[in-house]
DNA sequence: CGAAAATTTGACATGACTCAACTGGAGTGG
DNA sequence: CCACTCCAGTTGAGTCATGTCAAATTTTCG
């Protein structure tokens, strides 16, 4: 249950029994399914996830009504909003599954205790944050220089197994155009 | 010389003389010149830099040959491209001091013994990033709701202090619109 | 002071959105 | 297992927010 997380951790610092016992006691499993939903715009976030199987996303609900899809995760990532777990504010995300997952939380005082019992892992979620963090610098280049036409392009290229995972006005929103434009592309009407 | 660092530490972890030695014998300090270039595009990113004084900023330079801002940095933020620093790979930015700048550079490798000798400092660089992490998500947040014009309003009303460091040019390519669009904007011609 | 850089302004162009109508497939319940 | 609904995707027409370009003006700074 808990071994794609420890083999994940593996990649970054190595643990013994002990301290791969007190990880396990400090972390929750949980299945959620299609659409449920972990976090919601005003509350706080208090976990970090972490996706074992399955696909979830954080989204925003525009003035509009509208969905606005801002991160996916998939097997081995970590989802939350770091901000409101960060200062125990309202968050404004929500975080929902897209496809029925297995994930492991972790609450954000368990996390403190993990953390002052074995500080090794301070390495591996410092590092986990960094490749998060360069992730969404590479993104924010790709909002700025790309047409809409070459987002999805370029996305879909580099992602197509993912593209497959996702109904197509999630990728949409995620890649920032409509869904009625993302259909005129994929026509070839553009 | 390098106070406004470890005093930046000093609210994340505490350190004891001798790792406060340790530390500095690994960083390099550092002053440059306004639009004088840290990093530029087609180099590996091998520092973080941490701002001690003065303003600097990330930024590209699109197919059109124009400079895209995509991050600021000031007192006592950290500036890097984390996904060229951690994977060692060229870098698609430039980083530039937008003023006349003091910063503290620390060079992968001497980041790796440093972590490696006090390894309470993995959770001050944790905390750092998730911080940036989390104002990376409320960004995109924005980029993705507001309007260029609500971007400005909502920037400036929010950091006064900051619009006036920096030429109009470089806020407009940091919210995502031209600079004639930002003068009609100002000028209420929108 | 003079040159270069930044900002402003106006005319015009366009990428992407909105809205509304239509199509097709996936579930669901009788 | 059919019929019905509902949600996702498609299409076209019209519109609008923002971009582009070029010229004029102002500011900065060596």
């Amino acid at each position: 249950m808990y071994s794609a997380l420890t083999t994940h951790i593996a990649k970054f610092v190595s643990l013994d029994e002990t301290e791969t016992e007190i990880l396990r006691e400090n972390l929750v499993f949980l299945s959620v399914k299609k659409k449920e939903n972990l976090l919601e715009a005003g509350q706080t976030c208090h976990y970090q996830y972490f996706i074992v199987k399955g696909l979830c996303r954080n989204f925003i609900i525009n003035e509009k009504g509208n969905e606005q899809t801002t991160q996916f995760g998939i097997e081995n990532w970590w989802l939350s909003d770091y901000l409101s777990f960060h200062n125990d504010r309202p968050s404004g995300f929500y975080i929902q599954a897209v496809e029925n997952s297995e994930l492991i939380a972790i609450e954000k005082k368990a996390m403190e205790t993990l953390l002052a019992k074995v500080p090794k892992l301070e390495r591996y979620f410092r590092l986990v944050l960094q490749k998060a963090f360069g992730a969404s610098q590479i993104r924010i280049k790709y909002l700025f220089t790309q047409s809409a036409e070459e987002r999805y392009r370029h996305f879909s290229t580099s992602f197509p197994e993912f593209v497959q995972r996702v109904p197509q006005y999630m990728l949409a929103s995620y890649l920032d155009f409509s869904p009625e434009f993302m259909s005129k592309i994929r026509a070839g009407k553009v």
